[in-house]
DNA sequence: TTTGCAACCGACCTTTCGGTCGGTTAAACT
DNA sequence: AGTTTAACCGACCGAAAGGTCGGTTGCAAA
């Protein structure tokens, strides 16, 4: 009947969800508990406070499923066609309700960067590691680039353009001008290529 | 002795200053009483509620600076030219805490779009706006460009990677990463030339 | 079968929020 | 001088937030 682990993962699940929706301040315990219909008693059972539930989402939701997102177009045969391909599928694939809710990653790092440190230093470690991601997959097929690029600055621009073409989307609740970045974003990417 | 239109500015400058550090939706309403220096009823005889606080500090002081911001170097001879130097100008000028505050229009629009109607009409109207001006003064130079450009594409993708580069600020409290993105950012632009 | 404890319950607490409203003050007009 | 009203005051309100804590329940080991 009862499930310690069953009830934490639904716990961080809900609460991934509705973070994602709301923002991390606005997203309130007591609609977490409805939707997982569990007490308060249980809630905090198994998170401290509402401020290492954040944490953990983070780290056992969000961390992962962003990894898994961007590894594999980086880590295909031609990274740059993964990186096109990536984006473009987005435009096509994502619900217009899911790509206005953006990023988490990028939406925590709006929202909390300045007010926490504990995300902060979470955020920012997420960030550099897809740099890496981005820059060394990049140099890893360098002869096939132009010369004398700088793969880090290149891999902060192309994640810059990605995370504000988003902020797009949520003002004008339509594809379309995200649509548009992507498809510049791709041409930018491209030229890289000798 | 009282004087309303100056309690009512003194109101804005407080509210769009909180507004910038804080976000909207964290500023409270006893933080800007507290450093006007006037009563709840002082502030409630001006605004009829928040929200329409909040939608004054948009319209009288974030849209006018906003576009007196960007007009200049979009309407300098050499909009390439413009833009570029007023970017690099940023990186140099501004102070990291500044630079950590990011652009009230998109720190209300990654917060406020989704929440509120009224919000999210006025910040798509502005990104419009200002979409127009940069594809316009493009446009006016279109045959020192490269040719069959999509300069409102082109637009939409400038103003994504500028407002993705502040979030970078974010969470590293420092200008490295923006400056990183600001000066590929620059590269870009000048390789619109022919 | 008993016992111990993790898992869970939910009433209650404090704080802070946006907002209300009856009253007061100062200044302009008759 | 008297009157009117915009400007302002601040005590108070209900709602909702995060968090606490004494109590209950169910399962597993002894």
């Amino acid at each position: 009947m009862r499930d310690a682990e069953q009830t934490r993962q639904k716990i961080l699940q809900v609460s991934a969800d509705e973070i994602h929706k709301n923002g991390f301040t606005a997203t309130s315990l007591s609609c977490i508990l409805a939707r997982c219909e569990i007490s308060k008693g249980a809630l905090y059972h198994h998170f401290s406070n509402k401020m290492e539930l954040g944490y953990a989402v983070f780290e056992e939701v969000y961390a992962p499923a962003f990894i898994a997102r961007w590894q594999p177009p980086l880590e295909a045969e031609d990274p740059i066609q993964g990186l096109c391909d990536f984006f473009s599928a987005m435009s096509k694939e994502m619900s217009c309700e899911e790509l206005i809710c953006g990023c988490p990653l990028n939406n925590l790092c709006q929202e909390m960067s300045a007010i926490d440190e504990g995300f902060r230093i979470r955020i920012l470690a997420m960030q550099q590691q897809l740099n890496l991601l981005i820059a060394t997959n990049l140099s890893r097929v360098s002869q096939q680039l132009k010369p004398e690029l700088d793969f880090s600055q290149i891999a902060y621009f192309i994640v810059s353009t990605f995370h504000g073409s988003s902020s797009l989307s949520k003002s004008s609740l339509n594809k379309e001008l995200f649509d548009n970045v992507i498809k510049e974003l791709c041409c930018y990417i491209k030229q890289l290529k000798r």
